[in-house]
DNA sequence: GTTCCACTGGAAGACTAGGTTT
DNA sequence: AAACCTAGTCTTCCAGTGGAAC
């Protein structure tokens, strides 16, 4: 059934990229001066989940560097890396150049030194989900060195701009801005229809399947390759030849909630406590949860980092907070919710 | 309209973990 | 081994906000 599972990998970039031709060369274009060893101003690349925005930069940004040796690039994930030192570490071993940093007392004006003493290509720097970095700093910081082009990846500009101050604001507000709309039925059935043909056996499922996948998917091409890949184990791990109807229906809840559940992987026990006391509770107010909160656990933490606990879950769509004074409820998303 | 106060979130500093230097 | 770094986490303190009660 499954020929090469990492295929059917959500992070898996291919080597053709379908419907997204405007967008590749839109950003081919604004990269442009990077291969004459110029800075490139930067881009912001915006637009829902699973609308390919990741896939699209990093497949420009290699197409960029197997054209033109004398390019550099650095990808980094600022979910996983949102503090100033962990982005700036993460560029500086792109570049090569943490050999002998690999202590935690190293301050940040030693990376930012390391940074600004760099002389090689130019090299572009791709911050996925920028938003979530904890400052916007990193921006600034990397903004201020020609050597280092930006493109920034977030759902909605807005939550980019939301830490930065103004000075920062108006410097990108001239970046080229790149909008991703959802994917089509049709454009998702055939990305599907591409994943299958490399990972799977020929003929394990079949056109209509894979529609009833990318309609369950509603234009997220992350949850649509989620549950293509559940159903694909399912249908290995019961020795059915084909992915039937039985099998793809099966397979969409467990598909949808697959990044939901990455992401409550991440939380500590007190923030995952904090997190099943909301799911209790349909919708509750901040009293009432932290009273329930210090019966919960040992050793509770104070008020005021449940607070920063529940700010970080809404952060990661997690919680919806609702009310901005006396009249604060939280609740969580559902999993299945479409993210808007 | 005024007052009350639950709630938010910024700022500053203490504490911890984990590394380096002497 | 002890002294000394730093980033990251958590606490303490508090000004500001805006529904709710009067």
């Amino acid at each position: 059934m499954i020929e090469d599972a990492r295929v059917l990998r959500a992070e898996f970039v291919p080597h053709e990229l379908e419907h997204r031709d405007g967008e590749v060369t839109h950003l081919s274009q604004v990269l442009e001066p990077v291969t004459r060893g110029e800075p490139a101003g930067p881009a912001i690349i915006t637009g829902p989940s699973g609308v390919g925005k990741t896939c699209v930069a990093r497949y420009t940004v290699e197409q960029l560097r197997e054209q033109h040796l004398d390019v550099a690039s650095q990808y980094v994930n600022c979910w996983q890396n949102y503090s100033r030192f962990r982005a700036l570490y993460r560029v500086l071993e792109g570049l090569g150049k943490t050999v002998d940093i690999h202590r935690q007392s190293t301050p940040h004006d030693e990376l930012l030194e390391r940074l600004r003493q760099y002389d090689g290509p130019p090299c572009v720097v791709v911050l996925d989900e920028a938003d979530q970095l904890e400052s916007a700093d990193v921006l600034y910081d990397l903004h201020a060195l020609s050597s280092f082009s930006l493109v920034l990846i977030a759902n909605r500009e807005a939550d980019l701009f939301a830490g930065a101050d103004d000075r920062l604001r108006s410097r990108l507000r001239g970046s080229e801005r790149i909008g991703f709309d959802r994917y089509g039925i049709d454009q998702l059935t055939s990305i599907l229809q591409a994943r299958a043909r490399w990972g799977l056996t020929e003929d394990a499922v079949a056109t209509d399947q894979l529609r009833d996948i990318a309609d369950a998917a509603a234009g997220d091409a992350r949850v649509a390759i989620s549950i293509l890949r559940n159903a694909a184990r399912r249908a290995q791990r019961t020795t059915a030849a084909t992915i039937t109807d039985e099998i793809v229906t099966a397979a969409v809840p467990a598909g949808r909630s697959a990044v939901h559940r990455r992401t409550l992987d991440t939380l500590t026990p007190h923030q995952r406590a904090v997190y099943e006391i909301v799911a209790d509770a349909r919708r509750i107010d901040p009293s009432t949860l932290y009273r329930r909160y210090r019966e919960a656990v040992d050793d509770p933490k104070t008020d005021r980092t449940v607070r920063n606990y529940l700010g970080k879950m809404v952060q990661y769509d997690l919680l919806v907070a609702e009310g901005t004074s006396r009249d604060r409820t939280y609740r969580v998303v559902e999993p299945a919710a479409d993210e808007g």
